[in-house]
DNA sequence: CCCCAACCGTA
DNA sequence: GTACGGTTGGGGG
């Protein structure tokens, strides 16, 4: 560069928030893409490119460049803690255009520069000086008060949506100082927008006039006494160390390390391909054509880039999908979606996206040579900034455990794609970051940390940097892990994608969603097994103690892995239409989830350690019993001992054999055996009761309490059923016994902290509810509205009783029935369950179908539908497969029915409660009940909440309403959803 | 040491 | 008749 030269810097941050905010109209792609941001910056970049000369800049650049915020985490934050904590997270349309805004530059062949710990003022700041002092002109396209402090003879700022420059005159215009006051006037007036306090009082009419008067700040604090006005006075020596402190936060650092010089940021020419490429992917019709003109390219010959996209993980918003294809679930608060042609080309396109990366990469040779291990600070910076560039980056983390919440990392891989030969490049650079590894555990032979590897507080500083920033998207496989445990190392992920949440949302009931099946599926590669790196039975170690070299091969191809599993599988979410049963009731859960797992429950010990006692010795006495009755000692646990003894040695009649031709002893088989008179049988029963309770839960809870918490912490997983519930373990907190005195004792164990109770919330009758939805039946439609009882209502239709001084039996049978409805009723297992004849039970049916005969049409409707696509739908399009609906053996065939009727039943009642799930935390805080009221456990249809005692009666009807309301504005139902809650200090009593 | 069957707790 | 997970016993390697 020299003198004479004109560089040109775009506050390239400042762009985005200004042009979202400017731009009125929300402009869209075709697949409701926001884009209005980007669309204004790639204008406004032509248009200084080409043309700056006719627009009020002037002058034609020879130097350019973007400059952006790396993070929030500047040296300010360490200046000033509070600074920019008023921040609320970026509005949901934004976040995609972050990512967008780089990929536009590069389009543009500019360079994108950003620098960590600094924001993007003082880099422009130093290239501005910089220049200056070589004599060259420079104008910041920028029309933020923050930069005109950098305003001389020489340097100009310009107003790109007003097309203004900014000059010497134009800032004295605005504020009534010269530029070179501006930093002690904003001292003085702070920024509410970015918390710097400045001096209460004080705007920026006041400060102009006093700066006028004394010339300057510090002039200003030294002689504060002479100012006449009292409160003004007072308030500006009161606030001297604030105004001090606020000059040093506005003031600009021209000293930034550079990583490009300036003569780095000479003009190069356009790549016209490349940019078409990216403009046409915008569908940036107009400037497309003139961008063809102006390089004399044919615009139609080239193919659209493909561009990465993040939608964000903000968990509300309304409810947008480009893919979406549920006419039904358009709902009256719902933007009306793309027409639908436009919908199913998009679909259409990234149908053709995916084939395109499966073709790409199934099969493709993965060498594990040549993966990296980082061991200094400056090559992981290295790769996370390759990370931001990109916007994309596969993550895993390495532990010493399973259990996240016992989980201490060891480890982190990253994957990034290289694109520097273009988007569609297929080349996955990935690498190891080795933290804790150790030569030992601490024992006489000493162990302790390997060398060569960062230390931790420095990676997790420099990781943070990466995982927080909402810029760029995360991807991992079974994400909540990783979540958790970096989240217990002070790190909350922001933006992320699940590959295992993304494959059960394509095929659940299909196939596994575990890396090494999807691996094998897609890729058609076999990745290291666990045990070959860390044994496996008595001779495992924990990963802290796998030679790093090896480590760095297994950890580094989970993230090569698991990234090119999203490039493969996301896409078909769009093409498929799952994108928001993906972004609604998937990947919004993973937080809420991970904090409900963090978060744990309280279990009195003692009550427990009381309850094993009594329970061993009733079990002891009635073992004393058995074995006298069966007149020898025998292992009552073994079925196949027990059946020995009552159908061979004693005679008893009446016995079933089971599949595999033992002695069948359910508990049904021996309640048979006793209503006969048997006197053993009915003791087994007991025995087995109180075993069970004693083995599955007073005896194994306390070995979950957690060291540190004191608290029980179980395990949700998202992806392990079929019909989109979800699943508890290590412990299951979704069997803990309730249906007799016996078993809810157990419940009395889990308690509230002091000073706080256990909330209780469950849907009435919630699959009743959706089948009267669903099927649209009228008589149960009206019964939910009325808020009658269903079951009474169910025998009064089929049996002519009034429901006034209608027989018990009479409702049980009748609720037998509804229930076998919601399971795919058969003449057989109704029969079971009520214990009638098979051809009673049928005419139970028969009888049912008569006075419900939408229902009749509902179940064959589905029957139909699953053996044509081989999967069903739940109301909100989540899809569980069948793939054996068309079985030629009967019996399986018939199974898969009943699970093809019952699914949407379920799975919608699952999503209504997901939904609730993630939209509670929000509706708790905008009460201003998120610090009192804490989610902690799900029961299918119940939500269990520690809230404080003051706060339960603000509480209840908050969650109440949330819950009721779940399925809006998605889906308006067609009964009401009803919810029960209760407050106590244990869960028996809560329920 | 691993896996399966049987049984049983929940919604 | 649907959907799960945990415990135990017992067989195979």
């Amino acid at each position: 560069m020299k003198k004479g030269d004109h560089l040109f810097l775009v506050d390239g941050s400042g762009f985005i928030f200004r042009a979202f905010h400017a731009l009125p109209a929300l402009t869209r792609k075709s697949d409701g893409l926001p884009v209005g941001a980007v669309s204004g910056f790639c204008n406004m970049l032509w248009k200084l490119l080409t043309n700056a000369r006719d627009t009020n800049v002037g002058v034609t650049p020879t130097h350019f460049a973007v400059i952006f915020d790396y993070s929030s985490k500047t040296f300010r934050k360490d200046l000033y803690d509070a600074y920019k904590a008023n921040r609320s997270a970026p509005p949901e349309e934004l976040v995609p255009q972050f990512g967008l805004i780089r990929q536009a530059t590069r389009a543009f062949n500019l360079p994108c520069i950003e620098t960590e710990g600094f924001e993007a003022d003082d880099i422009i700041a130093t290239y501005a000086r910089a220049a200056e002092a070589i004599g060259a002109d420079v104008t910041i396209i920028s029309s933020d008060k923050d930069l005109m402090q950098l305003v001389t003879p020489n340097v100009h700022m310009y107003d790109s949506m007003k097309d203004k420059q900014i000059g010497i005159p134009d800032v004295i215009e605005k504020w009534g100082v010269p530029p070179e006051k501006m930093i002690d006037l904003q001292a003085l007036v702070g920024d509410s927008v970015d918390n710097v306090p400045g001096i209460p009082g004080i705007g920026p009419k006041t400060a102009a006039q006093l700066l006028e008067e004394f010339g300057d700040l510090d002039t200003l604090l030294a002689r504060a006494d002479e100012i006449k006005q009292v409160k003004r006075r007072e308030n500006i020596v009161a606030n001297a160390d604030m105004a001090r402190l606020s000059r040093k936060l506005v003031e600009l650092r021209t000293d930034v390390p550079l990583d490009l010089p300036l003569d780095a940021l000479v003009l190069e020419k356009q790549d016209g391909p490349k940019l078409l490429g990216f403009l046409k992917a915008m569908e940036f019709g107009t400037l497309t054509r003139r961008v063809a003109e102006a390089c004399d390219c044919d615009a139609s010959a080239i193919e659209p880039a493909e561009v990465l996209v993040e939608w964000g993980t903000a968990a509300h918003g309304p409810d947008l999908d480009p893919g979406a294809e549920h006419p039904a679930s358009e709902a009256p608060l719902a933007p009306a979606a793309a027409p639908a042609a436009k919908a199913s080309a998009e679909r259409a396109k990234a149908a053709e996206l995916a084939a395109r990366r499966l073709e790409a990469f199934a099969g493709k040779e993965i060498d594990r040579s040549r993966y990296l291990t980082i061991r200094d600070l400056d090559t992981l910076k290295t790769w996370i900034a390759a990370a931001k560039d990109t916007g994309l980056v596969g993550f895993d983390t390495e532990t010493t455990a399973v259990d996240p919440m016992l989980a201490d990392l060891v480890g982190v891989s990253l994957a990034i794609q290289d694109n520097s030969k273009g988007p569609d490049s297929t080349e996955i650079m990935a690498a190891y970051v080795p933290l804790a590894h150790q030569s030992g555990h601490g024992d006489l032979l000493g162990g302790g940390l390997v060398e060569g590897q960062i230390p931790m507080a420095d990676a997790l500083a420099a990781l943070k940097d990466l995982l927080e920033d909402p810029s760029v998207l995360k991807v991992a496989q079974n994400l909540k892990y990783d979540y958790l445990v970096m989240k217990r190392h002070g790190v909350t992920m922001q933006s992320f994608d699940d590959t295992m949440l993304i494959s059960y949302v394509l095929e659940a009931g299909a196939g596994n969603h575990g890396m090494d099946a999807l691996s094998e599926r897609w890729l058609g590669h076999t990745p290291i097994p666990y045990k070959d790196v860390a044994g496996s039975g008595k001779s495992q170690v924990t990963f802290d103690l796998v030679d790093i070299e090896k480590a760095t091969a297994y950890a580094a191809e989970d993230a090569d892995v698991t990234l090119r599993l999203w490039l493969v599988l996301k896409p078909r979410l769009a093409a498929e239409g799952l994108t928001r049963v993906y972004e609604r009731l998937e990947r919004p859960l993973v937080p809420v989830l991970a904090h409900m797992e963090e978060r744990g429950i309280t279990i009195d010990r003692q009550i427990l350690s009381r309850l094993s006692g009594e329970l061993a010795q009733k079990a002891a006495g009635f073992e004393d019993e058995i074995y006298q009755l069966a007149g020898e000692r025998f292992n009552i646990g073994s079925p196949k001992q027990l059946g020995d003894i009552l159908f061979g040695k004693m005679n008893l009649p009446g016995g079933s054999k089971t599949k595999t031709g033992q002695w069948s002893t359910s508990a049904q088989v021996l309640e048979d055996l006793a209503a006969q008179g048997a006197e053993l049988p009915r003791k087994i029963v007991d025995w087995r009761q109180l075993t069970k309770l004693k083995s599955t839960y007073t005896d194994a809870l306390p070995s979950y309490v957690h060291p540190q918490t004191k608290r029980i912490h179980t395990c949700y997983s998202l992806a392990s059923t079929t019909t989109g519930r979800l699943s508890s373990s290590e412990p299951n907190l979704q069997n803990i016994p309730v249906r007799n005195a016996e078993g809810r004792k157990i419940r009395t164990a889990f308690i509230s902290t002091p000073g706080h109770k256990l909330l209780s919330a469950d849907y009435s009758q919630i699959e009743l509810r959706v089948l009267a939805h669903v099927a649209d039946i009228p008589q149960l439609r009206q019964a939910f509205a009325d808020g009658v009882d269903i079951h009474a209502m169910t025998a009064s239709e089929m049996f002519g009783v009034p429901v006034e001084g209608m027989p018990g039996e009479v409702r049980r049978r009748a609720k037998a029935i509804n229930f076998g409805i919601i399971y795919g009723i058969s003449a057989f297992g109704l029969a079971n369950q009520l214990s009638i004849e098979r051809s009673e039970a049928g005419d139970y049916i028969k009888k049912y179908f008569e006075r419900f005969p939408g229902i009749r049409d509902y179940m064959e409707s589905t029957k139909a539908f699953a053996r044509e696509h081989g999967y069903v739908e739940t109301i909100f399009g989540r899809r569980a497969h069948y793939p054996e609906i068309k079985s030629s053996n009967p019996s399986v065939r018939a199974f898969n029915e009943r699970a093809a009727i019952n699914a949407p039943i379920q799975g919608s009642a699952a999503d209504v409660i997901r939904r609730a799930m993630v939209q509670i935390e929000p509706a708790l805080a905008a009460a201003g009940l998120q610090e009192r009221v804490r989610m902690l456990l799900q029961v299918h249809d119940e939500l269990i909440f520690e809230v404080e005692e003051d706060a339960i009666d603000a509480a209840m009807p908050v969650i109440v309403k949330t819950m009721e309301h779940a399925t809006m504005p998605a889906i308006a139902m067609r009964v009401p959803l009803k919810v029960d809650a209760r407050a106590a200090s244990n869960w028996d009593e809560a329920h």
